[in-house]
DNA sequence: GTCTATAAGCAGATAGAC
DNA sequence: GTCTATCTGCTTATAGAC
């Protein structure tokens, strides 16, 4: 009935015998990148155990069991995905500013974690009560930036920007749900269109280099009075 | 060594002792159910046989193994994400008439197939095999509707339709997948979107719902020259 | 073609030594 | 804390009766 994680750290080795970092940072580690691989029911204790270079039987040390692991790594997957993003929607910069910051944000983000966003949205197909632990990382993040309801302060913006006839009027669920499909979805789809349009994954990159400039202004016109 | 599977039907009952379809069918049914939902790594034979009315063993009479079930259930799935807006894309309507019809179709069609984009997806990143198949998939449906490379087609169109001044200049690839992306995003992310944005069922419907008039309107705006 | 029964192989989890 | 060894249960897959 020991809880060791996330109480005071042991005594522990700083750069010790095995690579970086304690055991359960190296665990929670390997966990991700294989979770995130795998799928949840795809993956392998044993094969997170070799990544971490531990025994098995330490992953049940630090984390009771398979689903509690993939519940840390969901939360740390899924709040690494809005961080950033939630801060600079939440920010109180103009709304054109904000669109180019996020298109250039998400793209390059995205580029480093191809897997993530694929991830979530397969996880939170089959385990609807993950959305629970969705909402626990968004609030986390809402906490850090203080920017409490970032959405709620978009909302407005758009709607001011809409009535000084800056934009045309958009329902800002529609505006916000707009911007992160554009950019997300290729990185999600993105085995799917490396296929249809044939792009390896040199290709793939070019094509992304070319969306860094071609979709702010795609976005902006579109918002256009 | 037998290889029933299309090969010609048996005897068979129509409208027989079990439900509609013979076995065969049946278990393909229960199996895109099944796989769809739960993902092809989560998925259990058993369920798929309760969900077919037949047992285990038969589907391995008919599929060989957990496998081939797989792959024919991915086949048919990314077929149906592609036929009916390949058909369109492909045809020799104005561009403004194919986006508003696209449009509509996708966002009735998904509503009725929530789970397929998500499915699609994950699978294509957990197993980059698949790739080959989806190719198929395409292919088949090119067979089908008769316009060879629609890809082709459509890119000319644009071009075209830029050169006259109807749209501003874009990137064939990036319509395309701006499209689409503005259209499958919403549902492949529907537990994410529904959490965010605090909507329920009814709520998301209603958002679907605005978005068919929107979406059309969004689009356009952005290709104005 | 369809079933029952069973084999064979893992994967998750625990016991206990060090 | 970390390991080795082992147990238990589930899942795929096959054998064989009908």
């Amino acid at each position: 009935m020991v809880k060791p994680s996330s109480k005071r750290r042991p005594a522990a080795k700083r750069a010790g015998p095995d690579r970086d970092g304690d055991a359960e940072q190296r665990i929670l580690d390997a966990a991700h990148s294989v979770f995130v691989r795998r799928g949840t029911a795809g993956a392998r204790m044993q094969e997170i155990a070799e990544e971490a270079h531990v025994n098995k039987a330490l992953l049940h040390y630090y984390f009771r069991n398979k689903n509690r692991l993939a519940e840390a790594v969901f939360r740390r997957v899924a709040a690494g995905l809005f961080a950033r993003v939630g801060a600079i929607l939440g920010s109180d910069e103009p709304l054109e500013h904000k669109i180019e910051r996020v298109v250039a944000l998400y793209l390059d983000q995205l580029s480093a974690t191809p897997y993530a966003p694929g991830y979530v949205i397969s996880e939170l197909n089959q385990h609807p009560e993950r959305s629970g632990q969705l909402l626990d990382a968004v609030r986390q993040i809402r906490d850090q930036t203080g920017s409490p309801n970032f959405l709620a302060a978009l909302a407005a913006q758009i709607q001011a920007s809409a009535r000084a006839g800056d934009i045309r009027p958009i329902a800002p669920e529609q505006f916000i749900v707009n911007l992160v499909s554009l950019c997300v979805f290729p990185f999600a789809a993105r085995p799917l269109l490396c296929t249809i349009l044939q792009l390896d994954d040199k290709g793939f990159q070019r094509f992304i280099a070319q969306r860094k400039t071609t979709l702010p202004r795609f976005f902006l016109g579109a918002l256009r009075p």
